[in-house]
Parts: C-alpha cells; structure tokens; sequence
DNA sequence: TTGTTGTTCAACCATATGGTTGAATATCTA
DNA sequence: TAGATATTCAACCATATGGTTGAACAACAA
C-alpha cells in the first residue's frame, strides 16, 4: 500500500490549479496590492477574491500585512520550491528516458552499418 | 482585466493536486503497469484507481496502450514540461528577491563600517 | 458623530470531485 | 461454449469548490 499524507504539496498544487489564483500570483509577482486592488482586475465579486487570497495564504504563497483596514498582498514565491522540486523530478525522469531511447536508436544505427 | 485560458497547466496541475494520482505517478515512474496491477497498490476500489487514470490521461500524464483486455499505463513526463516551467519562473523570481535583499543588506552593513 | 471605505463573516447555491456499487463489455482460457 | 479476468460505463452519494449576496465590523475622513 502507498502511504498518503496530506502535505504541503497538496496545498501549493491546490492553490496554483486554479487560473484565477494563478493570474493573482502574477498580479502580485509585478508589486504587492490590497485586496480591493487585486479584485479590479478580476470579472467577479470583491468576496470571490478574498477567497482566493485565503487560499493563497493557507499554502503559503502569499503574505498578509494589515495595516489599518488595509491588507497588503505579498507574493512568498519560497512555498512553490517543494512542488518545482517535485516537478523537476519528474522533468529529470523524462529527460533519462529520452536520452536512453536516443542512446538506443544510436546503437542500432551503428549495429546497421556493420552489417 | 485578466484574460483566463483554460489550458494545459489546469489539466496538469489540477491532476497532480491529487495525492492519490501523484502516488499513481510515482508508481508508474518505477514501471508500467496495468490497472490492476495498480489499484493493488491503493486503499480503493479498481473503479475509483481507473478514474484517477483518465484524469492523468486526460491531463497527458499518462499514456495508455491497450493489450487485449489489459490496459498498460505508462508515465509520459513531458506534459509536465509547461506546468514545470511556469513553477520555475517563480523560483527565479524569488531567487532574485532573496539576491537583492541579500545586496541591500550588504551595503546597509558596508554604510554602517563606515560611519 | 456620521458617513465612507476596506475587509471579513455567514448563508446559500450550482457544479465538480472522489469515492462507492452493480452491470455491461470484451478478451483470454479450459 | 462456458467461465474467469480486465476494464469501462452508469448511477448514485457525500463533500469540496467557486461563486453569489447581504450583513457585520473596524478604521479612516468630514
């Protein structure tokens, strides 16, 4: 059996599947915002985006300072490195197997010339 | 405005924000298998493992080549490229914010010898 | 103090998700 | 042909998700 527990990864994947959580992180990886800031700029209520911003914070990727009744938003790009680590895993097994397959239509060619 | 795509990334992402089906990943990076062979690895039913797998497949994690009856799945990393890259850009990113807080710091402390 | 602004909280709704079970289908085997 | 095996399909269920609206609340501005 495969062991299963829920980590951060889950949280950092959870939050980027979402396009609109992605376009924030990149409306926020240009400078930090309010929330009202940010919900111009997206076609839904003000409440929808506050939602993804709890979201954004619960794993970690972004940064709340209130001051006053503001809170600023702040990108913490630190919490996606265990999920590129876990991706580029994944890029480095393909990239093996490429080389491998290469390695191998290599071989045959010069076992064709031979004969 | 923010435009929203629904792309590839969704599809990728939203399948590896499951534990179950980056477990199912992992397995396959070890072997192919079929779908039996698989859902023996899982606290679940063969129909919820066989799910999972269209979801992956669905996202070009997976590829299927049909046997027979059997079904043999194999890991195709490469779907993973876009979302690996996209991940990648906000590593750099904060790399760079590190770097340059790390260069603010610096001179703060030579500013401070000199007084 | 009174209003306006920035934000969350709470309730609600529709749809998606991850799981189940039971049946249907197709292929191999005796 | 008659099982047994491998897999999907279909219906169903509970919970999660992404959105809405309306109110509450705190902080600033007049």
């Amino acid at each position: 059996m495969v062991e299963q527990q829920a980590s951060q990864l889950d949280a950092v994947f959870k939050a980027v599947a979402d396009p609109t959580r992605r376009a924030i992180l990149a409306r926020l990886a240009s400078a930090d915002a309010r929330v009202t800031d940010i919900a111009k700029d997206f076609p839904m209520s003000l409440n929808a985006v506050s939602k993804h911003l709890r979201v954004l914070e619960g794993a970690a990727l972004v940064r709340r300072t209130v001051v006053g009744r503001e809170h600023v938003l702040a990108l913490d790009a630190s919490a996606m490195a265990e999920a590129a680590r876990w991706m580029d895993h994944y890029r480095r097994f393909w990239e093996e197997r490429l080389a491998a397959l290469d390695a191998l239509m290599t071989e045959r060619t010069k076992k064709g010339r031979k004969k």
